[in-house]
DNA sequence: GGCAATTGGTTGGACCGCAAACCAATTGCC
DNA sequence: GGCAATTGGTTTGCGGTCCAACCAATTGCC
């Protein structure tokens, strides 16, 4: 009586991973050739490995933007740093939270206009960035690897895409 | 009294954008060049583009993705879709519930397993989804005006991404 | 037939993101 | 100088996402 009809998809089990993992012939079939679909899946990929990398230090892509733009414009407030990492500025102001937490920011007040912020990296930030940036760069050379010789038209091709928004 | 904010239509007055738009000259100075930094601009342009053009109807390409895979595989089970849309089950419960609360999609219980469900769209769904898709098409037809005669090699280079995951 | 392992699905917690509303300080303009 | 508009920053609300833990039903195995 139980007829298993209910196990209808082939490829019912990946044994493998828990959760993610590539996508199903089911999504190829219905969501391939849609660039949206492949620009998530790649952002998603990319996003983990950096996070997997970094691992000990537990600082994500978004911090470690921060920190890069952070150490490479010392004073920078949080709106020039929200439009540098393009996140919004009510995104902004809990990361930057969070790194003073973490002792690896320091907010200064601004004297001159006292509603603005100035933030640098702490020495601890500093040394944090350094370690942080080795696994940023092997993330990078990784990435780098995989696309090869096609890196400038790819990049061309992103950045056309992010510019084009309607 | 003035309630200058309220102008909420985007674009309102800003010398630039209210929030997000292109990454400014520091960005490009210091995240340049790392790929997954473009990833994100892309897929977020991507994202923003068709969640735009999608306005009356109020679904997003995941909302998309999972009715366009449904459609498709009529009775098919939230596990089974949450590995065609590439997103964890638990992240499919709470966006098939909302389908259902819109009317736009039916869980079925399994009679063979009684754990399991079945989705199917409803007529007012399958309806939505015909809407939907003409806009996605459209979004679908801008992305690949934006990147030309490249697009093969730029899904190819995604894919290798997507599949690279250490 | 019975019990352990597996599987389908939900729940809870945490994080991240945006938009809008808001407050405080500054600038622009007469 | 004074008042409206703008700007820097925070808060609040909401949605999306994952992971881990969980429950219930089913399968596997002896």
């Amino acid at each position: 009586m139980p007829q298993p009809e209910s196990d209808n998809r082939r490829n019912s089990v990946d044994p493998g991973r828990s959760t993610l993992s590539a996508p199903d012939p089911l999504a190829l079939v219905d969501l391939e050739g849609h660039l949206g679909f492949h620009l998530r899946l790649a952002q998603d990929a990319s996003f983990r490995a950096f996070a997997g990398r970094a691992g000990v230090v537990d600082l994500r892509p978004g911090r470690y933007a921060a920190m890069v733009v952070i150490r490479n414009n010392p004073g920078i407030t949080p709106i020039a740093l929200s439009r540098a990492i393009v996140r919004d500025k009510s995104t902004v102001t809990p990361l930057v939270q969070d790194l003073e937490r973490r002792n690896l920011v320091r907010r200064d007040r601004s004297t001159a206009d006292r509603r603005s912020v100035h933030l640098t990296l702490t020495e601890e930030g500093e040394a944090t960035l350094d370690a942080l940036m080795e696994h940023a760069d092997a993330h990078d050379r990784w990435l780098d690897a995989i696309v090869g010789d096609e890196k400038p038209q790819l990049l061309r091709l992103l950045r056309r895409i992010a510019d084009a928004l309607p």
